[in-house]
Order: C-alpha cells, then sequence, then structure tokens
DNA sequence: GGTCAGGTTCCATATATCGGAATCTTTGGT
DNA sequence: ACCAAAGATTCCGATATATGGAACCTGACC
C-alpha cells in the first residue's frame, strides 16, 4: 500500500501520454474509483482529471455507477484490452520459441531490441533454477555492456557507431566492462567475425550471458536473443555448447517475424 | 476485408478520443503495420498520424523494427491489456453470475445500466438454443420500450422522469409500444409496485423479456438484469416463473457492488 | 439550516494539435 | 551509377484544446 506521499505525479509531457499513464492507473484497479481518489493518488488537478474521466466516459471507455461519483472500466474499454491480447500471435509465437530455449539450455533467456540507442528487453523467460538474476521485460541495459547490444553494434555502420557511442559515454559498471573505446571497437569486430557475443560479467557481476541476432537477409536485424545465468552455473564453454540451440531459436524468430511482415504486405494489399 | 473507399475516418471530436479510436484500430492488427498503412486505413493526414505514432513509440507502447517503418505493440501496451483484464474481477464475478442465471432459465440474460437517457446493455449471455435474437454488449435500447428501462424511470422522481421523457419523444418500434404517456406513466406505476417490468414485443416483434433491478438500499440502482427470449419459446406466465431465479442473480449482483464499494473505500483510507 | 466533502463549471492563459507543403530518405528499376 | 517514385519526416502559422486556480453547486450529515 502506497502513501500519498509517494505517489508520483504521473509523467508525460504531452496530453496524449497523460492520458496513457491515467489509463495505466485506471486498469491496476480492481473496483469502483472516484474521481476524489483518483485525484489523490495522480497528484493531477481536480478539473484536468474530471475532463479526462468524462472524455473517457463519453466514449464508453467507463461508465458511472447510478450515484454518479463512482466509476468503472466500462466495455469498450474491456474490448480494446482483449483485442489487444488476441491480436498478438507475433508475441506469443516468438514467447513460445523463448519458452523452448530456456527448457533446453535450463536457463533464463531473453529477447532484446536496440531502441533509443539502448538494448531494450522484449520478453524474458525466467529458468526454473532458485537462483536467478530478476530483470524484467520493458528494462534497459546499455549497449557497450551487454551482449545483444555489442551485437547491434556491430551491424552498424562505422560512423554511426562512433556518433553513437559519442552520444552516450562508456559508463563502467564493473571492472569487466569495456570502456576504453579502442578495445571496445576491437571487441566488437571479434563479435562481427563470429557472430555472437558474450557479456563476462560487464554490466553485473556474476552475470554471464551469450548473444545472437535473428538474421534478417534484408538488413539490420533488431532482434537479439540471450541465454543469461549466474556464473555459478556458466561458463563461456558452456555458454558455446548452448550456441546452436540459441542460433536454432533465433532462426525461428527470424522466420516468424518473416511471416508477420509478409501477413502485413498482403494485408495492405487487399485493401487496395 | 474492407476496402480503401469503405474506410470511416476515425471519429471522435477530442485528441484523446481519436487516440483511443486509433489504438483501437492497432488492437486489431496482428502484424506489424506501416505509417502509410494507418494512413490508409484510417484516413488520417499523414504529418498527424506520424505524431501520434511517434508518442506512442517513445511512451513504449510501440516499437519499431530495425528497417524504421515497421510498428508492433510493445510492451507497455501489453501491460496495460493485460493489467485491464486481470484487475476485473468485478466484471468477471457479474458475468459469472449471469452465465449461471442463463443456465437456470435456458434464454439469453443481460446486465444494463442506465447511460444517457438511454439503456445501455453492459453484458450479454447467449442461451444455446439455435433461435436467438442477436443483440450484443454495448448497443442501446430506449427507456420507454424495454423492460429494465421502465425500471429505471419507476424508481425516478416524477418531475425527473417527465423531464427525460419529453427530451427523447417516444417513438414507436412496434404495435406495443407504449407511446401515450398516460398509457406508460399508469404502466410505470404498476412496474414501481411490482417490482419487476415485462416488455411484451414493445421493441422488437417476437421478443419478450422480464427484468428486475439489483437492489440497492443506499439509493436508485443502476444495474439492471433481464432474460430475453422469443416467443416462440417464452409466455408472460414462463417469465414470472423464472421471477425468482432472476431476483435471485439480482441480489447475487447486488452483492458483488457492495463490496467493490466497500473495498474501494477501504483502499481509499489505506492511502491515507 | 449550517457545514463540509466532494463534484462541476468558469475562463484567461499556455500549450498542443492540425495538416498542407516542402524536404529528406529509401527503394527499385534501368 | 543514376534516376524516378514512394514513403517518412520536418516545418510552421492558424487553430483548437488542455490547463488548473478559483468560484460555484450539491447532497449528506449533524
Amino acid at each position: 500500500m502506497t502513501t500519498k506521499s509517494e505517489m508520483s505525479r504521473l509523467e508525460g509531457d504531452t496530453p496524449a501520454q497523460r492520458l496513457l499513464a491515467l489509463l495505466e492507473v485506471i486498469a491496476g484497479k480492481d473496483q469502483f474509483f472516484t474521481l476524489q481518489g483518483m485525484v489523490e493518488e495522480t497528484g493531477l488537478p481536480k478539473p484536468t482529471l474530471h475532463r479526462m474521466l468524462q472524455q473517457l466516459e463519453t466514449s464508453g471507455m467507463l461508465q458511472r455507477e447510478a450515484d454518479g461519483r463512482h466509476y468503472s472500466k466500462g466495455s469498450r474499454l474491456r474490448r480494446l484490452a482483449e483485442s489487444l491480447l488476441l491480436n498478438d500471435t507475433v508475441h506469443g509465437a516468438r514467447h513460445a520459441v523463448l519458452r523452448k530455449l530456456v527448457d533446453e539450455v535450463g536457463e533464463s533467456c531473453n529477447i532484446t531490441a536496440l531502441s533509443g540507442g539502448e538494448v531494450l528487453y522484449l520478453d524474458r523467460v525466467e529458468t526454473s533454477a532458485p537462483l536467478r538474476f530478476y530483470l524484467h521485460p520493458g528494462s534497459r541495459v546499455p549497449v557497450h555492456c551487454s551482449a545483444s547490444g555489442k551485437l547491434f553494434l556491430a551491424q552498424m555502420a562505422p560512423a554511426q557507431r562512433r556518433r553513437l557511442l559519442n552520444e552516450l559515454s562508456l559508463e563502467s559498471f564493473t571492472r569487466n566492462t569495456l570502456i576504453d573505446p579502442e578495445a571496445l571497437e576491437a571487441e566488437i569486430e571479434a563479435v562481427r567475425r563470429q557472430g555472437y557475443a558474450f557479456d563476462d560479467e560487464e554490466f553485473l557481476p556474476g552475470l554471464l550471458c551469450i548473444a545472437v541476432l535473428a538474421p534478417n537477409p534484408d538488413g539490420p536485424s533488431n532482434t537479439g536473443l540471450a541465454i543469461q545465468a549466474p556464473i555459478m552455473r556458466m561458463t563461456r564453454d558452456k555458454a558455446l555448447a548452448c550456441l546452436p540451440a540459441l542460433q536454432r531459436a533465433a532462426e525461428q524468430i527470424a522466420a516468424i517475424n518473416r511471416e508477420a511482415l509478409s501477413d502485413a504486405a498482403q494485408a495492405a494489399a487487399g485493401d487496395r
């Protein structure tokens, strides 16, 4: 239970983003809620919130009880959520591949993408082993000290890579973090030749990762696939033994992406 | 498959509503989509759409593939949808009651609310019998010719009721529709005394309904519960035989509402 | 009938949106 | 290598919208 003082003002710089943040707060409510309650929870001014809720109500996203002061989720909002989850076979298929990979190698695995100069965790399946690193989907990690980050860097044009690394500056996290530009450049060159990358305690002490990219014949890939394990259970050699399984999974994910792209093209063509 | 010409411009009078409408379109996509594709589908101008998608992307609601032109649903959007559906035990509980009622009486039932002077279908469970009226949640029906509508009218103050009925004017749908104000007033008086209401082919020919309200000791109720059946299988007498089951279900729904309200109050108190 | 806790409305100001047009970028063809 | 053509992105002034403090309602309770 959070107290009023801990509550953060709804972040967001545009009205649209504020609205989405409000929806997230509403989504977490399992009961009726009131204008006043929302004011206390979000820190937004009362008239502002009143207007937003009113718009949501007239759109059918919310509905009010007879007393006029308790809101609850409307059928349109529910339908939106259902539609979002139902029409997401791409994610579902990717997730299934991930799960199978975790089964095979026995360690936590995740799917990553490059977003805004950082590595973004798209999805993750945890190992069943009791000792784990807890890293959740949606979190971000610097490019220069993650296995998939180095792969993304390796497929960039040198100028593009230099620009990005200059902007971000190489922060050090452990004593293995590569902060010397030349050493990093050499590592990236090696990664490009190999087609896979390690993160050997470069970001978190005790965490070893190995990653590959989902191959994309039409250009750079924005889908990385990694195994992450505590060094207690994992060495570079063991990781290399998992490489074939990892590459097989990456190929499957690439196939899913290809299919989704061609389906999209088809749909567009059908609309003409 | 819809053609370009059939596509309707995204409805909505405020930017917020337009954004929600856009989200609904996106929710229905099971693959990657492009700016251009969205332009064709929604009819919105390209720069406008570009801005909206950009905002959604920087919020983490969407993500782009490496090619920079294909979007897909982001993890934050997925989490939003999951949260919406997970935290909705109120609806879930209501729905369960509804389903049980349908089992008992063997006919389609629905939950309604008064919204903007009309009866709104909140939820509906269909009978398994092959002959059915197809009426979906979210649709609206005039108050004066629906069973739950008449119940909502019956609990209003006379002045309030007169104002509402004046504004709406009594449209006729079948030869049973009550369009004479005095006849309607008499019917409403009877409904108040009985505590239940019929709709005997007053809205759709061949459709008979019986409804009650979920009792609310603290004031007027905004939750109606109705059985709807084709006259092929239903008479007033048969409907009356279902009344006890209907009232039992209504009481259960009232209990769910009460609980949700008190939980909400509790949560608010805990935040102090 | 007075008080108080919400809810609602007002309104001058600040801000975001809008979208046609221009511009940049990528793609595909020769 | 070059050149369209399609698509993405940026610009920007006119316009519509959001903003939120303050004032105003409303109903519940004493």
